[in-house]
DNA sequence: CAGAAAACATACCGGTTGGTATATTTGCAG
DNA sequence: CTGCAAATATACCAACCGGTATGTTTTCTG
């Protein structure tokens, strides 16, 4: 039992970020909630802010990196993968989910513009995924599994905007059919700009057909 | 001067909404700002949140609505239309807005989950926007300016969803940079997928171009 | 002008909340 | 065992903030 209290202050203080967002998390109530005292949280923590870059550091980048970690150190397949990836992102979420919304999503319009540090942090979240992302859409294009006129770094930024598009409007619409109505939308999309599929060009007639029965 | 007083409070607040949030709004520190005592604020509205309210039915909706206006009421030249407010979003960006992101999408993230009566009121500004895209594009493809196969509402969602990923990227990154090239690709992919361009099916080659320098 | 209602003004409150000062206990090296 | 630092506990606070109670002025109507 070294430092059980901190981990158990972190991860109940994420799971409280994800619920309301990071303004929202008060930490006494956190605090009570452990069963610990306010010496033991500003034993570990400085104040608030600190915790909560502690909790994109040793929580949230982790996390979201390992999302696209299946797509490093492939060399073919990548295509594959990266739907898989999105599939199950997809297939992953609950009306819970979908309600709450991505924390990362949250967090970043929540804290962007309130604190340099949290942005940066969370930039750099950001940009981890992106740099997997780019790389593995780079790798396809080697293995020539995508098209090769595509810009990878800007692919992935999109893809990433889309993802973040589907989350905000699942989560006003309170909808989980409604996110993944955008997820398959956004599959097919990427299906016909980036993959090269069975031996034809793109006829722009697959993705946005009719999402509502 | 007959509601002078109410106006001035629902503007100004508008304002403070946008550079904070909702919940960052002060209340006593507008009433401050504004020169006026609690006594009038109270008057006008019963708390907070139904303030809140009143700023999105009588500021948000109608201008997110006015923003899509042009695409009504015309039978021909939609597509070309669209481009146009789409470029306006573009183009008309500010470092500082960037940085704020969008008061629309900051609000779905931050209050949907909060307030059910602020989510239905945020729903009820996407969806307007929603119906007014969808009826364009359903003239678009009767005017043969867009692809028929294309289902009209996923690509108004889509497009929704996309602009609100522009938001959100480009806030974190807090570049106006990063926001113009991904508006530019979205703008590339549209006219691809969305369009009938001059005689030709879409190659899927010039959208996600290299978008850094 | 009367009188009522709308439009303000003033003062106060009570809960919350992040944070601090200080005391006590625990763990461990020597 | 000693002694010291890490770890945890306890009590307290000052600011904030939304809201209320109540009083006064202005405006409109008949």
């Amino acid at each position: 039992m070294t430092k059980i209290t901190r981990e158990k202050i972190l991860n109940r203080c994420f799971e409280a970020i994800c619920e309301g967002g990071f303004i929202n998390l008060r930490t006494d109530k956190e605090i009570k909630r452990l069963r610990i005292t306010k010496g033991a949280f500003y034993h570990y923590f400085p104040g608030k802010l600190d915790l909560g870059y502690a909790v994109i550091d040793e929580i949230i980048l982790p996390m979201y990196t390992a999302r696209w970690s299946a797509l490093e150190e492939k060399t073919k397949g990548v295509s594959l993968a990266l739907n898989e990836i999105i599939e199950n992102i997809k297939t992953s979420s609950t009306d819970l989910s979908v309600k709450r919304g991505d924390v990362l999503a949250n967090l970043m319009l929540e804290m962007s513009n309130e604190d340099e540090t949290f942005r940066l942090k969370l930039e750099e979240v950001l940009e981890a995924q992106v740099k997997i992302i780019q790389r593995a859409i780079l790798t396809g294009k080697a293995a020539g599994e995508m098209r090769p006129q595509i810009d990878a770094r800007s692919m992935a930024y999109s893809l990433m905007g889309q993802l973040h598009g589907c989350y905000a409007i699942a989560k006003t619409r309170n909808s989980r059919d409604v996110f993944t109505l955008m997820m398959n939308a956004m599959q097919r999309q990427l299906k016909e700009m980036l993959f090269v599929s069975a031996g034809s060009e793109p006829t722009g007639g697959t993705a946005f057909q009719r999402m509502t029965a």
